[in-house]
DNA sequence: TTGCTAATTGAGAGCGCTCTCAACACTTTT
DNA sequence: AAAAGTGTTGAGAGCGCTCTCAATTAGCAA
């Protein structure tokens, strides 16, 4: 029987053949209790002969609820292909989606109307059950529109406003901190660190490492922060502005950056970590990529995925709950680069 | 009035106000003709006063078709890390289902498992109206099931059965071509090549590479044709086996792996282009990471998703149409690796 | 005026599912 | 043996939309 030519299965013809009501068979998918195994069976064996699958859309109608949930990346221009940080969160996401039998829809915008245009659609349309967002920086008017429509979201970062938002967060203050006390530790005097003032994943980490020079009575001499964009070339250029004052090391804010950093170094002829010593933050790929390896801090960026789609799908189910903050902890990964390995 | 205390919206709360029926608001929205200019106005200051919204799931019950198309990328787990290619071929299909006002569902599989399991909920399912496949190598049962259940779908690449299967390629062979034409153009008699055996794609570059070749009466030493991945550190492992060989200049298939190889140099000490010249495929951002840039055969990615998602519509209006097969042009672009400046 | 066509609108029947409610068949309790 | 409880099933009313078909009105020629 040709695919095309067979028509459509329905509730009503799976129940027709298995000799049961619609109502039965649509328990028997869901998993409700009190079904009989002697129908239970039937029926499961009528769905497994016949490739049956239950038509989403008749089942978003009738639930209110669609089993799809929304990434948004805005932005993407710079972001997405500059750092392997995104297509690891989506792997998170959508691993999780796979598991728990969720749909992922993508939102990629491009440009403020595109955002604008998409956040209407994202309310009282029962295409989407919830939303994570992704905002790499600083206030957008979405976070507020989507309070306002009740549309069910997680944050992925730390929000402006952290009231009423719910939010996955990495602990950049910590993970900066270990990563630049590890430098300290090692007997670096003359530590510099390469920043950016990007997003409040970079204002945290920024903290982090004052804190550990703060608490070791290191004065942060002005000049010896410099500012990048999380892309390879600012790296490149940032460390362009460092070599001339000889720090002794560096803590660099993105894997991304301490690639371009050793690039200017090596151009330079500097050798890694013999004449600067470097941690990083990340531990994406890329940090395997130099040699030696990158020391860095780990942030668990595929278990933040994952844990957004788990809590968004709770929200979603339970709407009443007070918003809820998620900080996942770092972990110092200890490579070539900082030197510790002599 | 608060949104979660407003009454949820409908089309016929939407006529009530209107004074018009259920179906003239319908028709409204969906832009038939013959409606009077006086009741479209009268609707559409409704629904832009209300901020209504059309409920998908019911439309798309009712429709049969639901305005969403999928985005298959199978063993992501390799390729979605190594390669900037898949983030930019998304973008290309996000910003064109944002302007055709469909939705992107993205599915991602880390195993033949998850495979199997979606497979099956792409049919009949009324969730998705189509698919955009990118099955990165050789034969996957994907296809001849997706055939057929009747699913719709444009395949991204050459698929190994090219009847019956729509597929949008890069004309791979001419592009090779052209880019190790340059290289005799330039006057390098020992011509190397880094290829991959991973894909088609690789082996079309490779078809290309050696017809250009051929063409010169070149013969082509099977030594100093080295294989990769497409990944950073194949290219670096492939140049350290060629270096000993002393080519003045290779082929290689992607700028990713040229990034490997450049490095590899570098840690030689030998410099490009002047001790070894380079073109390399596709002209992604890695390709101005490099000093002097990546002289390179530039690849319309993000075109190619574009032109995927128009012609999965079409496809889904069309259901009987024969199957279509696009190859687009490729480009040289000329930059510093190759020597051609000097 | 009458008759005809064309433009405009409304009524109503689904689309395939979920979920409540009632019915029925058994047990168990009194 | 009657009453009450428990487990299992079916009937039927929606969910909010699209789309066909018929009704109404308007426009125009005869």
């Amino acid at each position: 029987m040709c695919a095309n030519l067979m028509q459509r299965l329905t509730l009503e013809k799976i129940g027709e053949l298995a000799g049961v009501s619609r109502a039965t068979v649509s328990r028997v998918i869901n998993h409700h209790p009190n079904i009989s195994s002697e129908v239970r069976e039937r029926v499961e064996r009528i769905i497994a002969e016949t490739g049956y699958q239950p038509n989403q859309a008749a089942r978003s109608l009738a639930s209110n609820q669609s089993n799809v949930i929304g990434l948004v990346i805005p932005n993407v221009v710079q972001a997405v292909f500059t750092d392997p940080y995104y297509p690891r969160l989506t792997q998170g996401i959508s691993a999780a989606c796979n598991q728990l039998d969720y749909t992922l829809a993508l939102f990629l915008f491009h440009s403020p109307e595109e955002e604008q245009f998409a956040v209407r659609r994202f309310s009282n349309n029962s295409l989407i059950d919830g939303l994570i967002i992704t905002a790499d920086n600083h206030i957008n008017p979405f976070i507020p529109q989507l309070v306002k429509r009740n549309v069910p979201f997680v944050y992925i970062g730390r929000p402006e406003t952290t009231e009423s938002v719910t939010y996955i967060d990495v602990d950049h203050i910590g993970g900066s901190y270990i990563g630049t006390k590890h430098l300290i530790d090692l007997g670096f005097k003359r530590i510099a660190q390469l920043s950016t003032k990007h997003n409040t994943a970079g204002v945290d980490r920024d903290k982090g490492f004052r804190q550990a020079m703060a608490e070791v009575g290191y004065a942060v001499d002005e000049d010896y922060v410099v500012y990048g964009d999380f892309t390879e070339r600012s790296g490149y250029e940032a460390m362009q502005h460092l070599i001339p004052l000889r720090p002794d090391a560096v803590f660099i804010q993105s894997d991304t950056m301490a690639l371009g950093a050793m690039r200017a170094l090596r151009d330079a002829g500097l050798s890694v970590p013999d004449d600067m010593a470097i941690v990083s933050f990340d531990d994406l790929p890329p940090a395997l990529l130099t040699e030696p390896h990158l020391t860095t801090v780990r942030q668990p960026v595929h278990d933040v995925g994952m844990l957004a789609v788990e809590t968004l799908i709770e929200r979603c189910a339970n709407p009443g709950q007070p918003p809820k903050h998620v900080v996942l902890p770092t972990e110092l990964v200890i490579r070539g680069t900082c030197g510790a390995a002599n």
